[in-house]
DNA sequence: ACCAGATGTTTTATTAGCAAAACATCTGTA
DNA sequence: TACAGATGTTTTGCTAATAAAACATCTGGT
């Protein structure tokens, strides 16, 4: 059956709202020095009662250690969860931007909502592929000329599912 | 701030706990022609109780209908819903495993945890791009082949990020 | 010193999704 | 027919993540 690996999407250690409170943190130390509850439930829109909540949680499992005067900051793990986090947003978009040309936006949405799911074996060979496409090697480049002029007549139309398995059909 | 889209997550029509419902339904009713409450339950490995809930809800949503004797299908908008997750996932496992080379079992894991978060036009646009890369077009083999070949070698270590940020830095 | 505003926490409530257990119903077989 | 087993539902309780509101604390300006 194909279902038998579902529940692996909970079982994962860092929730879509824990990998945000992680980067608001992060983000907040980079961009004006420190982080305080109220400044992260700002970055999420959410109010400082739910913030205080989840973060007290994640000082609990240490990925956010609190100063004397309530300033936070992302312990070493908490660093090491970010990092990959980030990664992967940054390489999932940069492949559906700059690759397959979708636009800004989506681009931005759909990798956020997949960055903290991809396990650091696929970020990593997805940055490798991604780096060789964008390398000066000359098959590269042509095959991303190719690909990009042919998308432009090519507009698929109808049922993807459908397609897909068209596509899988004419493989074998 | 690059959180701006974050709540998009939770805006999200259909649950990962959803999508797996619909899918087990439209596979049970292909591998053995129906489905019960008990029968999603077995294959989701989740108690009849929960099950019931959760179906009851989709009932009233519209998204699964139900037989005089307790027989499930899938309705019009169902079936369309679950072609669009089944059809992400057949095309995102393929990149996965075929083109970035994850061992099989990864593949379909990343591909179970993102199949219901891609919007469709990523689905439309990746399944473009593979389909490209397997075909008999020279520079798509040659592409390809230079790519594997390259990975043989190039084990990339350490930071994903950090090699992410000196990959974009080596872009402008 | 006082008061206003910002900040942090706690409590109460909601929703989704699960388990567990009690209960009801249906079905097949001895 | 009677009983066992399978099936479906409901109730209770749990956790994560939110809002809202009450409360406490801290800080700056007059």
């Amino acid at each position: 059956m194909s279902t038998e690996f579902w529940k692996e999407f909970e079982s994962n250690e860092i929730s879509h709202s824990v990998a945000h409170h992680l980067a608001a943190i992060h983000e907040l130390m980079r961009d004006q020095g420190y982080a305080r509850v109220s400044d992260v439930a700002r970055a999420l829109d959410i109010t400082r009662g739910s913030a205080s909540l989840t973060l007290k949680t994640l000082k609990e499992k240490g990925l956010v250690v609190e100063d004397h005067n309530k300033f936070l900051k992302l312990s070493e793990v908490g660093i090491g969860i970010v990092d990959g986090i980030l990664g992967n947003r940054a390489i999932v978009r940069k492949f559906l931007r700059d690759v397959l040309k979708l636009d800004e936006q989506q681009a931005e949405i759909d990798a956020c909502k997949v960055e903290h799911l991809l396990s650091p074996q696929t970020g990593i060979q997805l940055l490798h592929f991604v780096r060789f496409l964008f390398s000066s090697d000359p098959v590269a480049q042509q095959f991303l000329a190719e690909f990009w002029a042919r998308s432009e007549e090519d507009i698929l139309s109808g049922d993807l599912l459908e397609s897909v398995e068209t596509f899988f059909e004419s493989e074998k």
